[in-house]
RNA sequence: GCGCCCGUAGCUCACUCGGAUAGAGCAUCGGCCUUCUAAGCCGAGGGUAACAGGUUCGAAUCCUGUCGGGCGCGCCA
């Protein structure tokens, strides 16, 4: 409906441009708005208020004279102007009847759109270290990249999701010492656990499965571990936790051995990734591909991006290190990339990935990454910049912490104690469902209060319910035309739409009408929680039309137009909450 | 201290490139079930859009400053 206005304007316009009352080379934005008061038409621009100062008239003027060079339309009732110079536009009453049909006939596509034209977008999201379980922060991550990544191919993009696997690097190392203590512990050795170790319980899990595959063959004397360390860290303040756990490392390097410690490493890694995985599934979220951090120092990508930016002239050496001058391309300080001992730092192996994905050939590539890794942005960029690439390609969507509330109560979250509620006991506690919808019902870089009894509510608080109740409602009615022994009739129905002329069903056609417009508006702008807010509305016209009229009555035409058009509601209930990874279900 | 984000009804939040009288839900108050699921509907009250300036036909939206909150400022990842 926007277009076909979008195009009369344009005709309009263009008339006037040909007879010289615009002058033809002013730029033209048509803008057209759904209005908010129903004065004012249903929909409504603001192009004469836009072209007055240009065509050096008077707003109401131009806007005369663009309403004179209209061309008629069987679809508007009336045009008029109005306030300052608004053009106001108010349609028939069948004008938007054919939604009902178009619904019907796209099925589960209603609401995909071209505008993506194929190309190649990347989202990666959650990407969380592979170090303990995933929790509820994360989740938030997962809840709505993977909605992103659903609204664009939705939108017609080609979209590669990408979970990027922290397998290499420090906190991995610890992961892996931390897993062998438990396990020296367990069989019988004296250990202190080191205060920067992982502490939860899944360690413990591992480390009895280490020693159930490989009994013994793992455990040297807790004395000879733990000979001549770094104090850790002490209450007194003394001592030194950081220095005291890479001692720990490298003890376990030089006792077990290269290929040794390598197994205790990767049974750590593997098992922490295939629980993550498996939750990620449970949550509905998937992924085209796991990217390893491994991978790309093993292939040598990691020392071609080094290379790549020397010969760019941005590497300097500094006090025995490498560091890449960032603060050309507006970062606060130069970043070091080769450490002093060495080793490159993690953002040396960022550099790379984000070069790899570059030249993957994506059109966009999207990071969905938690606000607080914000000043990351700028030196991954600047990095970008440095090696010719365009860093405008790289849109980094920042997602805000989710903070939990029980009975009115802030739930406290705490890695370091291992207390930290996990995304899985969120979805037993209250379902994918509510999980995936809460986690998207706010902008993302918005801080999110999850209120865990509202989620599981079964009320009409609950806003998923609310919507829910709506598909099932509608499934209802269906089940009950079957026990009067009616059934469906859809070419009846389509065909008497125009029976519809409740001012119930007129607000129905008008938003059923809108989803696709919801749909690649949230898609482009990247929020997910456009297409929550529709799907509340819609529900709630449909609510309020189901309370004022009965769908099954004895006229037939009317009762299958009714039916085609709660129909097309249920569709785009489905197809919304689809897109959010929610369920329609049919039954509540 | 510097940088980024945020401040809208009692609470949680919307407002599509700056548009017309700032909207929802919750909570509060008052109505609606012998009729397709009351997990619903209808109605009422509730606002100096943090504050002060500026830009313009028009500002919650853009700019500047002040105040308040969050996050970040490692040869960690």
């Amino acid at each position: 409906m926007k277009n076909h206005l979008h195009d009369l304007l344009a005709r309009a316009i263009s008339q006037l441009q040909q007879s010289g009352a615009l002058p033809a080379d002013v730029p033209v934005n048509i803008q057209i708005d759904h209005t908010r008061d129903e004065s004012h038409g249903d929909f409504a621009t603001n192009i004469a208020l836009l072209l007055a100062k240009p065509a050096r008239c008077k707003p109401r003027d131009l806007a005369e004279a663009i309403v004179k060079q209209l061309p008629v339309s069987n679809k508007l009732a009336k045009v008029e102007i109005a306030g300052p110079g608004f053009i106001n536009f108010f349609l028939t009453k069948n004008a938007l009847l054919s939604v009902v049909n178009d619904i019907h006939e796209a099925g589960e596509a209603y609401g995909h759109s071209t505008v993506g034209q194929g190309r190649l977008v990347q989202v990666e999201f959650v990407s969380a270290n592979p170090t303990g379980p995933l929790h509820v922060g994360h989740g938030r991550g997962a809840a709505y990249g993977a909605a992103v990544a659903d609204l664009l191919a939705a939108a017609g993009f080609q979209v590669h999701r990408e979970y990027y696997v922290n397998d290499a690097g420090r906190q991995m190392d610890i992961l892996a010492a931390s897993v062998w203590l438990r396990y020296l512990q367990a069989c019988g050795e004296t250990i202190t656990f080191p205060s920067n170790g992982y502490k939860g319980d899944y360690v413990h899990e591992i480390s009895a499965k280490l020693k159930e595959r490989h009994g013994m063959a793992f455990v040297k004397s807790g004395a000879e571990v733990m000979r001549d360390l770094p104090l850790d860290a002490q209450d007194d303040g003394s001592g030194d936790k950081e220095a005291h756990i890479d001692a720990i490392i490298e003890r376990a390097k030089q006792l077990l051995g290269a290929q040794d410690y390598r197994t205790v490493f990767d049974l750590g890694l593997n098992d922490i990734l295939d629980d993550i995985r498996d939750d990620l599934q449970g949550f509905g979220v998937v992924y085209e591909q796991w990217y390893s951090e491994r991978s790309l120092a093993e292939s040598g990508m990691v020392f071609k991006a080094i290379a790549r930016l020397e010969e760019t002239g941005y590497i300097y050496e500094k006090d025995g290190a490498k560091w890449f001058r960032s603060t050309d391309f507006g970062d606060e300080k130069d970043r070091v990339i080769v450490r002093e001992n060495g080793q490159t730092t993690y953002f040396a192996s960022d550099i790379a990935y984000h070069m790899d994905k570059m030249e993957r050939g994506y059109t966009r590539v999207i990071d969905v990454w938690g606000a607080d890794h914000h000043g990351y942005v700028p030196r991954v960029k600047a990095a970008l910049h440095a090696m010719g690439d365009d860093p405008s390609k790289l849109d980094v969507l920042l997602v805000q912490f989710a903070i939990l509330y029980r009975g009115g109560e802030r739930v406290q979250m705490s890695t370091r104690s291992g207390s930290f509620v996990t995304l899985r006991e969120l979805r037993e506690e209250v379902g994918n469902d509510a999980a995936r919808f809460f986690y998207v019902m706010r902008k993302s870089e918005q801080h999110l209060d999850f209120d865990l009894d509202l989620a599981k509510s079964q009320s009409n608080d609950n806003p998923v319910y609310y919507i829910q109740y709506a598909h099932a409602r509608v499934c209802s009615v269906m089940r009950q035309l079957a026990d009067k022994g009616l059934r469906y009739e859809a070419v009846a129905g389509l065909n008497h739409l125009h029976l519809l002329t409740e001012q119930h069903e007129q607000d129905l056609f008008m938003a059923l009408q809108r989803y696709p417009e919801i749909v690649e508006n949230a898609a482009l702008a990247h929020e997910p929680h456009q297409v929550a807010h529709y799907l509340r509305e819609l529900a709630n016209k449909f609510h309020a039309y189901y309370n004022a009229h009965q769908f099954i009555v004895d006229d037939g035409s009317l009762r299958n137009a009714r039916l085609a058009l709660i129909l097309a509601v249920k569709q785009v209930i489905g197809n919304g909450l689809g897109l959010l990874g929610v369920s329609a279900p049919e039954v509540m």
